[in-house]
DNA sequence: GTAAAAATCATCCTAAAGTATGAAGCCTTT
DNA sequence: AAAGGCTTCATACTTTAGGATGATTTTTAC
């Protein structure tokens, strides 16, 4: 099929490839004209380029990398809390005992008379005798004050 | 206006000035190479140098400087004893008003609701009302609760 | 100017806190 | 063994705190 393609239009052909290598020359002439004339500014023209590009290269390669370093300070808060210590002198002064001060720390926690004596297995009376034993000893009126009180004093963080 | 576009393209007009600088420089090098026969390598070199040099500063002129971020994470370590640094972002989260936070602040000072009522020259019904709502916004039961949660959220000091 | 939020005050009621007093059991010290 | 402190518990009572609801005024936001 190909071949007898090519047989049966082999003049046409024949012509057709000469036309383009005419035209293929002719235009490689003009070209060579131009190059020929020109030959001096294209030749500076290439000098230049090529050293344009080896100028960029030589910069992009053999500088330090630009770099700008936008440092963004960011505070993180720690809640240290500052390692509690135990003021004892005061302790000491205030004439606590220890279920007394129990019950300050508890009640520092926001716990209820009720819930403190669950918490210490003990009825609501007893807790209640230990809170008027307390007040009175730290000198205050109400729990609030004395939880304060005590913060204040460092006896309980 | 003359001036902001000026110093807008400044570059560019630098690069324009430049160049015509350097054409004019090529023309009469150009000249001298007529007159000068011997002086071809000469030039050549010149036009190496000049262009390697444009390179170079065009890279370093044009190219963006990298960006990089960097993020440093400064503690800010907040003692006990230390300024009281108000957590605003909690304080928010609740949505207690100012008179609320009033009345947080003297009970956690511990007072009573009547002593709070004539610090603020109200009714005692009126801190009982604020009080009330502030144990609903804080998710409290009792004052206790509340100046507990205050101080560990860091509402109050 | 209207709607929403805040602040104020009141009444009634219940729950919790606090006072006063007494008492029993368990330690330690004298 | 007696004294004193600590813990426990109880009863009776008063005060304070807190809940529920309704209302008025002021401030704030749209």
């Amino acid at each position: 099929m190909a071949a007898s393609f090519l047989s049966k239009h082999k003049h046409i052909i024949l012509y057709g490839v000469c036309l383009a290598l005419l035209l293929f020359l002719l235009k490689w002439l003009e070209l060579r004209l131009i190059i020929i004339n020109h030959a001096f500014e294209m030749y500076i023209g290439a000098i230049a380029v090529i050293f344009t590009a080896l100028g960029i290269w030589l910069a992009l390669k053999l500088t330090k990398p630009k770099v700008r370093t936008v440092i963004v300070e960011k505070e993180v808060y720690v809640q240290h809390g500052g390692e509690f210590t135990l003021n004892e002198q005061e302790l000491q002064q205030l004439g606590l005992s220890s279920r007394e001060l129990e019950v300050l720390q508890l009640m520092a926690a926001g716990l209820s008379n009720q819930e403190i004596a669950g918490r210490l297995f003990v009825s609501l009376n007893t807790i209640k005798t230990h809170s008027s034993r307390l007040f009175e000893k730290m000198d205050v009126k109400r729990r609030t004050q004395a939880v304060e009180k005590a913060k204040r004093l460092r006896i309980i963080p």
